[in-house]
DNA sequence: CAACTGTACTATGGCGGTTAGTACAGTTAT
DNA sequence: ATAACTGTACTAACCGCCATAGTACAGTTG
């Protein structure tokens, strides 16, 4: 399930669109699965219907799911490839992070193992990107 | 010199604050120097004094200038060792994104390679943790 | 028709970052 | 001592983003 961290600085909203990402990539939501109604949702976490609302429309402008009024939304077909797609911003993040650890004069190898490490153990539950 | 992105995200005092760790590391601003007033860096900057003086109790905090009234802020003596210190966090933060490439399907060696280049070139100029 | 769906809108409160202005205290040079 | 600098402290105001609350409308489904 999708879980909320009250004192994280990402907003709730996009907690809830990365969480439902890692769904469709972990093959829990499948493509044309359907997603939880906003209202649903928002007492399921319990937040506001708009904070719901807010995260759908990331998610569709992720081309993650695709939404229709009295119907409902789906998944897209695509959606994990779109994600992957978007995973590459992350790519750039990491390569800039790693540049200040290079400048600050920390060994390549160390920074080498973070990443071994978290291939390693992929499935363990972290606190987002704080 | 330190440079301001607007149109970051992160808050113009920590941008402040990294640009002078980078300086530090760079050995631009070798232990003891002196840094430039609040009011002077502000008018640099075309920021304002408070958000200049925000930066330098940010920079106080993680042990890398101290102050003292009618004199001045200088680079404290093992600035550099209490910059790589404060590095660690940024560990963290790449094995966290890591781990979501991990779980994107991304192949861990383009992941590898991103850190590689940026040893590889850790001069070239980069805008910040986005 | 009733019950659901997404969507839109306004209003409100809170928090953090930034700006602005003022003031005070300590140091240094003249 | 005076003037000109230094850091520091404080209040007030503004803005933007996030979240909440409530209401309303439109489309679909049973």
């Amino acid at each position: 399930m999708v879980t909320i961290d009250k004192f994280s600085r990402t907003p709730v909203y996009e907690q809830i669109a990365d969480g439902f990402c890692r769904e469709v990539l972990c093959g829990l939501m499948p493509e044309g699965a359907q997603m939880p109604s906003v209202r649903e949702l928002s007492v399921l976490l319990a937040t506001n219907p708009n904070t719901v609302q807010k995260a759908y429309l990331e998610l569709d402008r992720r081309g993650v799911i695709s939404s229709a009024p009295g119907v409902g939304s789906f998944i897209r077909p695509g959606a994990a490839e779109a994600i992957r797609e978007g995973m590459r911003s992350l790519m750039r993040e990491i390569t800039a992070i790693a540049r200040e650890l290079a400048l600050a004069g920390i060994p390549e190898e160390e920074v080498q193992d973070c990443i071994r490490s978290a291939y390693r153990d992929p499935a363990s539950i972290q606190t987002e990107k704080e």
